[in-house]
DNA sequence: TCAAAAGTGTTGGTTGTACACCCATGA
DNA sequence: TCATGGGTGTACAACCAACACTTTTGA
């Protein structure tokens, strides 16, 4: 155990969810951290490359296929005391998936319980104490959180933002996403304006909604563009 | 070997030498690769933590010290085949530093040699050739180019171009960093405007320079901000 | 006195924000 | 016809690129 590094992936799979930024999280069912909260992942297997550890993991202990929307790597976490079962270096993984064409989570593996928590919860002060009942395990709060701030800073400058809605979805929906995710208002007709001409952010259905409560919105597909030109400004 | 995946650190360290970007490597004394030019890095021994580890190595193989200026995470590489010796997953480190305070490299370890090189020439389409006589070693280019790439990001928005300084400096010498990694022209009148402007990225010494052609100008260390308010914006 | 480099002033175009205003639907 | 949300026009301020111009030194 202490004369070797072991390799884990784990996962930052973020989502809006009833009006709030949730990360899904798992309820482990072994030691160590067993019953608490922590985030999918587990030990990478020989010959298996990164990303696809990521997936494995993600589809065995919360049910849920490759991530439709956005993947990409987050960051890495060694410190030697991280894990208590000797020196595990972790890969972590940033997700970003629309939850209504996600499928419900359910647990599998070692998983005892799998579902969606409010960010700002797994966050806060509070729950920072490792006795707290929602305290994630391991080194989890502090990969959480520099997964939201990575989201973060990413809507400014990428349009990531399409990677939480569904495959057709309203400007107010995407204004929805900047919302709930940087945590401030922004004036509907300027963001209107911002995202319809950045090039390539949206790209025109032809189709509207209906039904709904006012004028019918425009309905978009996310674009090409991988680089937001030019780029969402986040109020300070 | 194929039975447990073994974990590495590799360093990308960048200066500014001789008006151009470049990169410490070293040649491999050993197989893998023995011969060809590497980045440095190596194995990380259990109880080790990833940058104390990055820090040992780069002392054991090139004889430079913690590098003064800037070291961060830059990303992790594990695709099965990347290594002949077995699965192997390398965390890499971005390292900035003024090479003026460094002092000269020499090899030490598992190293035959160590020194600068150009970016350009290890990044250039005739060293992609696994043959060609200056191809770096393992998946390195690959690993050298999202490290270059990184910094030209970072120079926009945070203060890191002083990192290639020593630890006075003048705008003159900060504007050449920015030249030589972006690798266009910029205006010297606006950009001293900017740079000064910006919120404690500067801050005067008092003192200026003496003996050089022209009039003398003001040197400055580095300030304490972690992001620039307003950014420097690259030239499209 | 000239060349060279540091540093300042000015101008005109672009971009962002605030907000008034019009449009299309359900109730 | 009113309330509700979608979408457009416009004015003002901030910012930036371009470049003329002044300052201070070594040769």
């Amino acid at each position: 155990v202490s004369g070797t590094v072991a390799v884990t992936v784990d996962l930052v799979v973020l989502s809006v969810v009833d009006e709030a930024l949730a990360v899904l999280v798992v309820r482990r069912g072994e030691p160590p951290y067993a019953g608490s909260w922590a985030l999918p992942g587990g030990f990478v297997r020989p010959g298996e490359d990164l990303p696809e550890a990521a997936a494995r993991e993600l589809t065995e202990e919360t049910g849920l296929s490759d991530p439709i929307g956005h993947l990409e790597q987050l960051a890495s976490y060694g410190a030697p005391g991280r894990d208590p079962r000797g020196h595990v270096v972790t890969i972590a993984y940033l997700a970003l998936v629309p939850e209504s064409e996600m499928g419900a989570p359910h647990a599998g593996g070692d998983a005892a319980d799998a579902g969606w928590q409010p960010a700002s919860r797994l966050l806060s002060s509070e729950s920072e104490r490792p006795s707290a009942p929602d305290h994630l395990a391991f080194d989890h709060a502090r990969i959480l959180a520099d997964g939201v701030e990575r989201a973060r800073a990413k809507l400014e400058y990428t349009p990531l933002a399409a990677a939480f809605c569904p495959a057709e979805f309203t400007v107010a929906e995407l204004r929805r996403v900047y919302e709930i995710v940087w945590g401030v208002p922004l004036d509907p007709r300027n963001f209107h304006r911002k995202v319809t001409n950045a090039t390539d952010f949206l790209v025109p259905t032809g189709r509207t909604t209906e039904g709904e409560r006012g004028r019918p919105a425009q309905l978009f597909r996310a674009g090409s563009a991988k680089l937001l030109h030019p780029p969402m400004l986040r109020p300070d």
